[in-house]
DNA sequence: GACGATTGAGAACGCTCGTTCTCAGTGATG
DNA sequence: CATCACTGAGAACGAGCGTTCTCAATCGTC
């Protein structure tokens, strides 16, 4: 019966991982690491991971999907496009007040490794393309054009490494009124 | 006559490190790169610098004067403080259309190294807040509110981030029609 | 209770890398 | 020409890390 134990084995250790690539930075941070966080024996871990470049991409995969899910709760207590824009602002500016916040872990994901790992550039690129179709998507419900659309996500990208270098959440509200201004010229000329 | 030679050294070891650690990262870069790529060899260069991470610190320290002096020269072509504001997106455009464009090096290093590094974590913070000083500066012969200046900075990070990840340079004139817009605006409400 | 398969803990291996050391070659000096 | 300080090229060293292996302990099965 391994494979009903096999399962809490890879959460626990696609999570601890995610928790000390994220917090320290993943070359930074040695498999024995990942084994001691995660309670998980070497050998079984890399049983099911064959490799830390093959963990590494489950852990982006992973962050991704909390990303989606955290993205998606805050918009699902807005009901118009607006305020489900608006929305991704606000959902920054709680994440900007965690503790262990440390910027967007694709944008360091992909400085730290971008250029010599094809693979993590690739899942890098894959989640801003897909958040800034999200965007696009509640943008053109909203009947405005596609560059706004660019320039919200722009916004959001730029929130994220300004709080995390500069260590303040203050970011999030400048973007926030920023979005708001530029969706309202945007349906005033559009 | 020492001092005659060494100057060169500093020099060119600075600006292969610096090649080297921005486009494939930092510590995928051995001090062996440095020394084949500068042509110093490792006794001289270990006699400027007295390991890595010091050498890294010289190398951050160089790419900010050499940012400082790209935004000063696409400044100097404008006269009004808009157009000085708007230089700094042109400026961007161009520098993202470069062939080794790999994102802001500020915000690499500091993906990479800032959980780790306080040296790397405090260089690249005080890259930003100069980059917003200057922003703010200008906002202010504008006549505009501090927070146009924090929302113009964003935009800038955004775009940077933005560009790198998505390989194209279409954040820069995104960016640069947003900064329009909430000018426009600062300056109507304000 | 005996035996074979499986597992966990961590030692071991091979490699890379930052840093230092060796040593043959070189140029200047008397 | 002899000597000597110095330099460059790269070997050497020690540490860290990804990955694999060992081996004793354990568990299920007959």
């Amino acid at each position: 019966m391994t494979s009903a134990a096999t399962a809490p084995d890879r959460e626990r250790v696609i999570e601890a991982a995610d928790r000390l690539f994220y917090g320290h930075g993943i070359q930074a941070v040695g498999m024995d690491a990942v084994r001691t966080a995660s309670g998980v024996p070497l050998k079984r871990l890399y049983a099911q991971f064959p490799s830390k470049d093959a963990l590494l991409a489950e852990v982006l995969r992973h962050r991704r999907s909390i990303w989606d899910a955290g993205i998606a709760s805050a918009a699902a207590a807005a009901t118009r496009p607006v305020d489900k824009i608006l929305a991704v602002y606000d959902f920054l500016d709680e994440w900007f007040r965690t503790d262990d916040f440390r910027g967007c872990g694709f944008i360091n994901a992909f400085g730290e490794l971008g250029a010599v790992s094809p693979e993590v550039a690739r899942i890098a690129r894959e989640q801003k393309a897909d958040f800034q179709r999200y965007v696009a998507g509640l943008v053109e419900e909203l009947g405005a054009s596609a560059e706004l659309a660019a320039q919200l996500a722009i916004l959001a990208e730029g929130a994220q490494t300004t709080a995390a270098i500069s260590g303040t959440p203050d970011a999030a509200v400048h973007a926030r009124s920023a979005a708001r201004i530029l969706i309202d010229a945007a349906l005033a000329h559009g």
